[in-house]
DNA sequence: TATATTTGCAACCATATAGTTGCACAATGG
DNA sequence: CCATTGTGCAACTATATGGTTGCAAATATA
């Protein structure tokens, strides 16, 4: 749990991606953010400490509230990381495209 | 390791994440995949199975040798998930060249 | 047919993980 | 100042995970 910790191991939980996609619009605090789950506060915190650490979510003090602000920028990453295999499924589309203009030129 | 299993589960792995990109482009076998790695051919298989049941990989039987492929369709799934950040990000980004466009609006 | 090669699978182990309980601390309100 | 509210953190537990070792099955080669 306090070992290696980066993006792709916090999306992992199913749980986690939900507060992300909870406070995504809208920052929240981890009060309001735990009313939306069956899982406790403490839960909620101990994942809000892991997104904390990889930097996912940043906390904004308010008062004695702590606003947790998602950093899409952040994200971003995982869309960097995709962008290898976006490459290739364009190129199998286009060599599906080129199969399918093949069988068409045979039928004229 | 026998319960749920997602594809987020499954990238949340770094030899998983390398055996991705590896066969990414080609198919391979266990064993050409295991050479790539410290990890005994065990161990890569272990993960091969992992990404086979999230059916993020489809083995092809050839001879006695198994080739490994990578179902690129699959990776969109993650791709899908981002989608709703990507909206965010344009906004957030848009709202910052309003920003910005307002600076250059007070200068002039 | 006997042997080697390629692979998967089960059993086991050390460690990581998610969750719970209990407590401490800071800020707010009476 | 005292009680309440919002939060984090440490300790503990059950389970999941990744890795290793050993074995079995299937295909290929001599």
């Amino acid at each position: 749990m306090e070992t290696r910790r980066d993006i792709f191991q916090a999306i992992a939980d199913p749980t986690r991606r939900a507060i992300i996609t909870l406070i995504a619009l809208q920052a929240m605090t981890p009060n309001a953010i735990a009313e939306h789950f069956d899982a406790t506060r403490q839960s909620v915190s101990k994942h809000l400490r892991i997104l904390t650490e990889c930097e996912l979510i940043t906390p904004q003090q308010q008062g004695r509230e702590i606003y947790y602000q998602l950093e899409v920028n952040k994200m971003k990453e995982i869309d960097k990381w995709l962008e290898q295999f976006r490459k290739i499924w364009e190129v199998r589309f286009n060599q599906l495209d080129e199969v399918l203009s093949k069988i068409k030129a045979k039928k004229q």
